[in-house]
DNA sequence: AGGCAATTGTTTGCCTCCAAACTATCTTAT
DNA sequence: ATAAGATAGTTTGGAGGCAAACAATTGCCT
């Protein structure tokens, strides 16, 4: 797409014209879309703990997975995906990394030879408290702007979740 | 409210119908954080919203764009990618299909020959519309979930998503 | 038993996105 | 005027995600 013919070279020009400035775009209809804004402040909140956390071994995405397995030792890679909203296809190549550095450990499930129960090593462990520290500190700045509304922000997300399953 | 026994439920898979069913996983302090909640919210909204509009020629990633562009003719890439919160380079390629398609076209800016102006074509105005409508009717469901807090609501993303930036 | 449907986990293919590197152009300083 | 820096847009590379297709296993039904 760089084919404008060469037209004017005008050189006075000064920015002035209009709606391309940065801040004064108008927003329209758009400004109004729960979807939007919700859409803005996922990708920020998710951006901000991401560039904090800069460690290979310290992805974000690993956070929840150590977590629920933390919380639910024996837990199978379908609930796990479940509880933390990704696909299951999404959870394979994961759970890989997280065995390779030797953070999860997976026995067989008497009962039944498909699946597998997953719980932490103590190494994984670690490593968990390590990211919590991150998302503890992340998550404050989020409280502090939800303020003592915190409770009902988080009730309305979590409808949000379930109703739109 | 997320304060449940971390104890070693060995179920072993009771497992009923029900699809929309979390199951009765633990979620420990991730049912606190904010930022896990937001995730899962804005996963749950953006697959609703995607399942609805399934044509190919009306992704739901072009419709803030083209709402931007609809409310800010001649508005540059650059401004464009910072209204709707999405890295410029991922623009690039959204432009050169809505441009294909003939739903948007650019014009050369007098005064500066590396940039171009973004405008709606007729066209491009319809299938607007279109998502316009998808969008409004999912944004109905958003908007009830919120009720009379919606408000609110949206002034906690809208801050989250400044205050993170 | 035997057969058929459902479930588990993996593989494969595709899409979206960001960040860094790059080119072209504009601006500012000297 | 020229050099140095800033800015606009594109290209490239890699991460992360979903969904469909697949194999293995389990459960159900007759």
């Amino acid at each position: 797409m760089t084919e404008h013919e060469p037209g004017y070279k005008t050189r006075t020009a000064r920015q002035s014209a209009g709606p391309s400035e940065t801040g004064d775009v108008n927003l329209g209809l758009l400004g109004g879309y729960i979807g939007y804004h919700l859409r803005l402040a996922q990708n920020a909140s998710f951006r901000a703990f991401q560039s904090k956390s800069g460690r290979a071994d310290l992805r974000p995405g690993w956070f929840a997975v150590l977590n629920l397995i933390g919380d639910n030792p024996g837990i199978t890679p379908i609930a796990l995906s479940r509880a933390a909203g990704r696909d299951k296809s999404t959870l394979t190549p994961i759970l890989r990394d997280l065995t390779e550095y030797d953070y999860v450990v997976s026995k067989p499930r008497p009962g039944d030879r498909r699946s597998y129960g997953l719980s932490l090593t103590e190494l994984g462990r670690e490593r968990l408290g390590e990211l919590a520290a991150h998302a503890k500190a992340h998550d404050r700045v989020l409280d502090e702007i939800a303020g003592k509304q915190k409770e009902d922000f988080i009730r309305i997300l979590k409808r949000i979740a379930e109703e739109l399953a």
